[in-house]
DNA sequence: CGCGTACTTGATATATGTCAAGGCATGTGG
DNA sequence: CCACATGCCTTGACATATATCAAGTACGCG
């Protein structure tokens, strides 16, 4: 793990662990993060290509990443070859927080991704110390832990509704309806359980249904946001 | 919440949160637990009947549980109806701890159970002071967050590879390959996200492979571990 | 401009859901 | 002790959503 150079370039935003949890949480700043805006632990930048693992399942848990820019991917692998992606982290998500040992998921950069990693070790050393730092461990847990619980409730749900969770799921730009996806169609189809063909289709259908539009494959704009919610649960 | 009258009865095993957590783990007891074992925590024991709910989705987390004896089943509905169990949670698991201050699944008993209570809001405040409860309400809450994982990658599988987990997960009685099933069919049905006449169907087909027996229906003899485990990934 | 990858679309297969009936326990009252 | 009622589970026949297999098409990048 810990592949390639040095890079920085770092995106601020307003920070938050929220009690009720988005799946994809705002950006977060440097400035105030209990973690990653502390000088002492020497937060080091680093660059990932398209694809560039980050780090392997069951690999020693050495250290915790945020997102600077870009996107992050985590899945873990069937035996069958089969992938499930947890999570998409973007830009501003911790990622790679474990309480045990060893990573519970693989990572790796959807793009271009610049991620910042702390050394695990110190920061559990401070928390026993700073219950405020051990406080903010705790929640980011928790919050991973409700992704994971609405990521298990997509599961059970149509490929409509599955598309139409994850879409809602996604942030829009700047405030406008209009989401740039930084996967592939077969990072989604991992993410919700299903085929390729089946999410290409569910698009096609939306869009039919003139829920939302598709100027680009990778470009998406909510038309109607409401319907949408309705098939969401 | 909180509904009935007082009637004690704890069970007794050895203490753990595993750093590779099992789905259910094995009973745990009040003897040593950083939470349940203190006295200036004042446990509460409480008995519910079958089918009783223990506390609701979105109410307000003011204890925190620890099953006693009988089990629970935590779950969530869908507008429609739907019902997605979250999990099962059996004698000395740790159940409805948050970060958040409400609930994020309902929680029933399954058959007449005990559980144990304490107040949130000064295990909370001990964790402030005392670094080893907050790393165990952190532990706590990772040990869930895998739980969560290794239950949406069971979402993806077949009806067979699905209903193999779920038998892998359950622990046999006294070392034994005999599982006593505390919930019915729905119940597995509605966790693994399949109807009840496909989980009756997977029984009767595993039971056909020499994989188990059925000499109840609430009583199940894993025969074939292996053939279990190479069905499970 | 041309190549390769990613995406879409179509035809067909299949696993699981749905609907409906029947069997088997368990408990209750005669 | 038996008859019956009730709830839970199993089995069967059929429907359907999604997977699979197979072309096509568009897009991004050199």
């Amino acid at each position: 793990m810990l592949k390639q150079a040095n890079l920085a370039a770092p995106i601020g935003d307003r920070l938050s662990v929220r009690s009720v949890p988005h799946p994809f949480p705002q950006a977060v700043g440097t400035a105030h993060d209990p973690i990653f805006g502390r000088a002492e632990l020497a937060a080091i930048t680093l660059p990932y290509d398209r694809n560039a693992e980050i780090f392997g399942e069951d690999e020693p848990a050495v250290y915790l990443y945020r997102v600077v820019s870009g996107a992050v991917r985590t899945y873990r692998l069937l035996s069958d070859g089969r992938r499930q992606i947890c999570g998409f982290h973007m830009a501003g998500e911790i990622f790679g927080l474990e309480a045990g040992e060893t990573h519970s998921c693989s990572a790796e950069a959807i793009g271009s991704t610049v991620v910042q990693a702390v050394r695990r070790a110190p920061v559990i050393a401070l928390a026993a110390r700073d219950g405020d730092v051990a406080r903010y461990l705790w929640a980011v847990t928790a919050q991973e832990l409700q992704r994971a619980q609405t990521h298990a409730l997509l599961l059970v749900k149509s490929a409509q509704e599955r598309v139409a969770a994850f879409l809602l799921q996604m942030r829009p730009n700047n405030g406008s309806n209009t989401i740039e996806l930084p996967m592939s169609r077969q990072d989604i189809a991992d993410y919700l359980g299903l085929t390729i063909e089946t999410v290409s289709r569910t698009f096609t259908q939306l869009e039919g249904d003139a829920k939302i539009e598709l100027p680009a494959t990778r470009r998406i704009v909510l038309r109607d946001r409401r319907g949408l919610q309705e098939l969401n649960s």
